[in-house]
DNA sequence: ATAAAAAATGCTGCATACAAAATGCAAAAG
DNA sequence: CTTTTGCATTTTGTATGCAGCATTTTTTAT
């Protein structure tokens, strides 16, 4: 079942046609630097990382110059690309955003969203409590992370998608570090099941609450390990 | 004093070195896209926008790719780009995005601004009100977008401000349209009066209301002519 | 005459080649 | 011993060439 992480733009087009390169390269020079394989502020040499990726360096560029625009990737002239370093204020900043986006979208979901949709949320969130009471912190974090998305995309709303998409990726790397402690992922947990109650019963206002909530903790749990 | 207007992302680098052709490309292409030149949904050919442009395929692909990811062009496999079309929906859905964005750049930049920063505001709106009242639409327009994109700027939040300048950018081609009667106008101008003064007594409350209701409005003034 | 198949055209995608800029090192000058 | 200058090497930036896919036109068969 591991379709359920695709976190892939989806991008709702009929056409089966799998991904080009070009998709290929950004998805996996994005998980490189979100498992931190290329380490903030380090260079991205491209005839190496070509070499290693088994692409000629064209392909390879115009893959960082998407990734620069995402965000991931700072360009320097004449210096080439290197991957951005986030400050623990970047990281408050981003997570300031994304807290405003995501209370919006638990506002709109409960609206917009069809009971399909809600019982896939359910199925994701019983599959993530599945993986914690198993102890499978990755599996448990991908879900998590999958259901953020998901509420996201109930709202219908590309634009907010996509925008709460960028931000998480973006803070990918820093919410690895997270959930130290078991009674502080206990209490994640317990969280996300205020978060699918809400959304079932279609309380916007909770929902939103919660997942404020939840982002202001996350960034408790991390500021003091940037 | 045009230098008001550019809304770069000012990239706070000390280094003065200039724009690359990569940015001045994107720059030019974006341009390109807002002002109609590359029309919604057309295909952009390589090799002829480069000789038009005067650049090679490669750094136009590259910059053509940067644009994609920034959502203003689609890329269809094995068929090149297309400049993305926005449905009405679409338009909506970022305005909403846009709205809520603003008003958390309302409510953080009256704590976060500095007075200098606020008077450079206070400023670039007596300079507007001078375009209205001289009914010079496109400097008004102008600085309409630069206000917008500075009180973003005072929350000294990166991810903020880029984010709105992102969506803002996105629908520039739109607002373009806005302010047909002249009674709008003086209604869309008596409400940057209002944003000026809240930010002035730094009524983080009003300033947040008034930026949503001037976006609300906004939409009411095209959602019929998209 | 119409429809299906096949060839031809044009464009994209990727690799390679070339040019310009930067970095590092060594030697010489202060 | 430190600093500076010039050269060699490395790396980025841009152009070009070639192969493959998509679309269109032409050809052929019913």
């Amino acid at each position: 079942m591991s379709d359920v992480l695709s976190d892939l733009p989806a991008s709702h087009s009929g056409r089966i046609q799998r991904t080009a390169l070009h998709d290929t390269l950004v998805g996996r020079l994005r998980d490189m630097i979100i498992e931190g394989e290329l380490a903030p502020g380090s260079r991205m040499h491209e005839s190496q990382l070509g070499e290693q990726l088994g692409v000629s360096r064209t392909p390879l560029r115009e893959a960082i110059k998407y990734l620069a625009s995402e965000g991931l990737v700072e360009l320097v002239p004449s210096r080439g690309a290197v991957v951005k370093r986030f400050t623990g204020k970047d990281v408050h900043d981003m997570i300031i955003v994304l807290k405003s986006l995501e209370e919006l979208a638990g506002n709109l979901a409960c609206v917009t969203a069809t009971d399909e949709e809600i019982a896939r949320v359910r199925r994701i969130h019983d599959e993530m409590l599945r993986c914690y009471k198993a102890k499978d912190r990755l599996s448990y974090y991908k879900l998590n992370q999958a259901i953020h998305t998901e509420i996201s995309q109930l709202t219908h709303n590309e634009a907010l998608a996509s925008m709460q998409a960028l931000l998480q990726s973006r803070l990918k790397r820093i919410r690895f570090i997270g959930h130290e402690g078991p009674e502080k992922w206990a209490a994640a947990v317990a969280e996300h099941e205020e978060m699918i109650t809400a959304l079932e019963a279609r309380d916007g206002r909770a929902l939103s609450e919660v997942l404020g909530r939840h982002l202001l903790k996350a960034w408790e749990r991390v500021k003091d390990s940037i």
